[in-house]
RNA sequence: GCCGAAGUGGUGAAAUGGCAAACACGCUACGUUCAGGGCGUAGUGCUCGCAAGGGCUUGUGGGUUCAAGUCCCACCUUCGGCACCA
């Protein structure tokens, strides 16, 4: 008998040889077809656990295939290493957070990754806290700069307490922040650096139609997040005051005759100046508790309205009305134009708020063109216009556009466009993360850094970080003091880092030249890469950080930068890897702040690498969710012994040629056919099952388990191994061929094993080279069909037979054998055939 | 409330409208001088039956079809996204 299995032994000897061969390195600029291949990089926590390596398999296994397909595949890896876990590791460590990243990355990285057999070019490793990555990332900050698409407002933000920091929207669930979910977030007016991202809302929008490889869940989730609203801006001025004017946005300016109030929202600018003196006391006690609520508050509160009167009036523009202004929260500051025109009749919320405050109710549409004297709740659907003057009698639709055009014409409104998306609120009051390099001159203003200049480097040595007080850096008054670079004089450093997704929106253009230390990347290099073919990575992404990479795409694309509008072509949205949490009592995905991971040592030391993986891949198709069950990890690894036994056994008692040439179909004995037929079979189901759109690896495995069940099964009919002697050279072939074939199968999801016996196989006498540099395999379609089929005869659809036939009868033949059989006859009992029904080569059902 | 995805054995899951449950895990029995997650063989959807054999089965209820897990309609449940967005 063969030596055992022993992952340990040859898993990481493979490591470091493929390593010294260099075989993952990608050449730029190559001849051969080029394929990125990406996978979402992680942020440096310490520790990866089985949901990370799910993804890095599914990841890896694409480009192990690639390659041997014949790619020139760049696979790269990096660290998003800038973020808060390192401030807060700082403060309950004692260790700065730059040694505490990397150490983190080198564990990582030594321990985790490259123990997993990944196939990654080290030596396009990005890490977003090098100076020299994140010189690149200032250098595009200060681009946008100068493009207008960097700018400074003062704008309502979220504020986390805990983090003591401003979060963009997206980094608020539910009221609460993304990282704390039990801390609400508050509303704060501050002033902060924007990337204007709403500029490209429109693009954005529409470009989802090219993203055809990607899953349909994630458009629609961008399609949502970008919520585009189309309708009129209607502008009615105030009564009392004929030169202030209010703009409001509304899709339904066709419900405008119907008006009962007009509502602000209570941070209007307007409403200070507007609250007439009787009303200015429960104004100012309404807007006044509003602040105090935050948006959670707002919206968990019963969903019953709330507002006051101000006690001045506009007017209708279309009709003269005289109505009155409300302020009320349920009117947003920074949606639309934080003012919101009350038409109760045709629109559920305002129709619950003029009840609750018995404003009228009037009718303006109606579904079948009569008049209604009161209506008992709101009418949002189609119909024909009432009560509204010169409109009455069109339809709803032909007047939205009639009212636009008349609002036009009288200076009173005009058609627009309203996006959900808003401006991404990019600075933070924190440490450890880029430093925005523009400089507060009290002469010049706000003034960029000098691209020669860059990096802004963030200082390192005498920080203190508390976790208190805001910014470390605001205490650090050395680094803060510089000159102009405009006018030479004093000036001050900003001293907001930028959101981490910042760092994370390019680092995809940077791999393709990851070392150029004179630009961001080469303009030939990134063209070659660009864009990433395969991109891989947790759906929990699906927003944020997808969104924000195709915006910058985008922008670096309208600027000259690089030539794709959209940087991945296609995406693989990995389902969540998800276990019980002790803490929250729930199944949630596994998360090291939700206390629930499984790491990947143990697991490794238990398996073995090559058995992670398969049964990663295993578990479950990669789209759909993981619940961590680690049960039927045994099964791979017992997989991977039989893999090993068969093949070292064979080689043991000689039974494997020691040429490469394929055997005949025709010189193979009977028994021998269905095994060469087998090996083609399981060439084409693995070939198409790993490949896109698929990406099945669960039903490839379950193939090659096929595979290896069925030489087994032939070994054991035929004692090949007993008595190896007296094989024929045809047989050798035979076997020969099925294990070569096998574990070039095999390599991409287990590479280990597949080159520990690959290398071991007779026919490799002599020559070099790892498996995974070898030629996927191809198969001959005429050897992946059986020519004996098996007929299943039904009668009125059910099963009453299975008729073993040849392949390629034609529709009279197989009917005839349906009836003929026995049980069709017993069936029939004498009853006349409506009708036959027949299936070639599968089925024949018979309609009594 | 709106949008999307999904509901199949004890478990993870397979099935271009054509044999439901491939492949595994688990379990049962047997074999192996095998101490414990070793290896091999056979069995294993549910149910009636000693058996041969029969009946039932893809969340629920309808429909289309010779034929439905798969297509259509309604509903239920779970998960995910959005949500006082005007």
């Amino acid at each position: 008998m063969a030596s055992q299995y022993v992952p340990q032994d040859i898993e990481e000897k493979w490591q470091e040889e493929w390593e010294k061969l260099g075989i993952y390195q990608a050449h730029d600029l190559d001849e051969k077809p080029k394929y990125y291949s990406l996978v979402m990089f992680p942020y440096p926590s310490g520790d990866l656990h089985m949901g990370h390596m799910r993804v890095y398999t599914i990841s890896d296994v694409i480009s192990r295939q690639r390659r041997m397909l014949g790619y020139n595949v760049l696979n790269p890896m990096g660290w998003d290493a800038f973020g808060l876990p390192a401030e807060n590791a700082a403060m309950s460590r004692k260790k700065h957070p730059e040694d505490w990243t990397t150490s983190n990355i080198k564990y990582m990285r030594d321990e985790q990754l490259k123990k997993l057999g990944t196939s990654y070019d080290w030596r396009r490793e990005v890490t977003t806290c090098n100076k020299d990555y994140y010189h690149w990332t200032q250098w595009i900050i200060l681009k946008f700069f100068e493009n207008g698409l960097c700018i400074r407002k003062e704008a309502p933000v979220n504020w986390c307490p805990d983090c003591q920091t401003v979060l963009a929207n997206e980094q608020v669930e539910d009221g609460n922040c993304w990282r704390h979910l039990e801390t609400r977030v508050e509303q704060k007016m501050m002033s902060q650096w924007f990337l204007n991202i709403t500029k490209y809302a429109d693009p954005l929008l529409n470009d989802l139609d090219k993203l055809v490889g990607w899953p349909e869940r994630v458009r629609v989730m961008q399609q949502n997040w970008i919520g585009k609203s189309e309708g009129a801006e209607l502008v009615f001025t105030v009564d009392s005051k004929p030169n202030v004017q209010i703009p409001v946005f509304t899709t339904r300016p066709d419900t405008v005759f119907g008006v009962a109030c007009m509502v602000l929202a209570p941070e209007h600018p307007l409403v200070k100046e507007l609250t007439a003196p009787e009303c200015k006391e429960a104004v100012e006690k309404y807007v006044d508790e509003a602040s105090h609520k935050s948006e959670l508050d707002r919206m968990s509160t019963e969903k019953s309205k709330t507002g006051v009167p101000i006690g001045t009036s506009v007017i209708n523009p279309f009709n003269g009305d005289i109505v009155p202004i409300w302020v009320a929260d349920y009117a947003l500051v920074n949606y639309g134009t934080g003012a919101v025109m009350n038409v109760p009749a045709h629109d559920e919320r305002d129709f619950e708020f003029a009840k609750k405050f018995n404003l009228p109710i009037k009718q303006v549409i109606s579904e079948d063109g009569s008049k209604v004297e009161s209506m008992t709740e709101a009418y949002t659907g189609p119909g024909t216009m009432v009560n509204s003057g010169q409109f009455d009698g069109l339809t709803n639709d032909e007047a939205k556009k009639k009212m636009i055009d008349w609002a036009a014409q009288n200076n009173c409104g005009k058609a627009r466009t309203q996006f959900r998306l808003r401006d991404w609120l990019i600075s933070r009051q924190r440490y450890w993360g880029c430093p925005i390099p523009l400089i507060h001159c009290e002469k010049c203003g706000v003034v960029p850094e000098k691209e020669a200049n860059l990096p802004v480097v963030l200082p390192t040595e005498g920080v203190q970080i508390t976790g208190e007080g805001g910014s470390p850096l605001k205490k650090m008054e050395d680094w803060i003091k510089t000159s102009c670079p405009k006018c030479g004089g004093a000036a001050r450093r900003e001293t907001d880092t930028m959101d981490t997704f910042i760092c994370s929106s390019w680092y995809f253009l940077r791999y393709p030249d990851a070392l150029n230390p004179k630009e961001a990347f080469a303009n030939d290099k990134v063209n070659y890469w660009m864009p990433v073919d395969q991109y891989v990575g947790g759906v929990e992404h699906a927003i944020l950080h997808l969104l924000y990479a195709r915006f910058f795409t985008k922008a670096l694309r309208d600027l000259g930068y690089v030539n794709c509008d959209e940087p991945f072509t296609n995406l693989l949205s990995q389902g969540m890897v998800t276990k019980f949490s002790p803490d929250s009592g729930r199944i949630e995905k596994m998360s090291k702040s939700r206390g629930n991971v499984v790491g990947t040592t143990d697991f490794f030391k238990k398996y073995g690498a090559d058995s992670a993986r398969l049964f990663t891949l295993f578990a479950a198709p990669p789209e759909q969710e993981l619940e961590w069950n680690e049960d039927g990890a045994v099964g791979q690894y017992r997989f991977l012994g039989r893999v090993w036994r068969l093949v070292s056994d064979l080689i043991e008692v000689g039974a494997l040629s020691e040429n490469d040439k394929a055997p005949s179909m025709d010189s193979l004995k009977d028994r021998a056919k269905p095994v060469l037929k087998l090996v083609h079979k399981t060439i084409k189901a693995v070939t198409k099952d790993i490949q896109p759109p698929r990406y099945v690896f669960n039903t490839a495995i379950a193939r090659l388990m096929e595979l290896v069940n069925g030489l087994g099964d032939y070994l054991r009919d035929t004692k090949a191994v007993e008595n190896a002697q007296n094989l024929s050279a045809e047989e050798k072939s035979l076997l020969g061929f099925a294990c070569r074939h096998l574990l070039l199968l095999l390599a991409p999801m287990a590479p280990h094993i597949s080159e520990e016996l690959y290398q071991q196989l007779p026919s490799r006498k002599g020559k070099t080279g790892s498996i995974h540099t070898e030629t996927w395999p191809t198969f001959d379609e005429a050897l992946t069909v059986d020519d004996e089929i098996e007929l299943v005869i039904q009668v009125n659809g059910k099963i009453v037979n299975k008729i073993s036939a040849r392949r390629g009868l034609d529709k009279q033949q197989a009917e005839e054998i349906a009836l003929t059989d026995n049980k069709v006859k017993d069936k029939l009992n004498g009853s006349s055939v409506k009708k036959v029904i027949v299936v070639p080569d599968k089925l024949v059902n018979v309609v009594i």
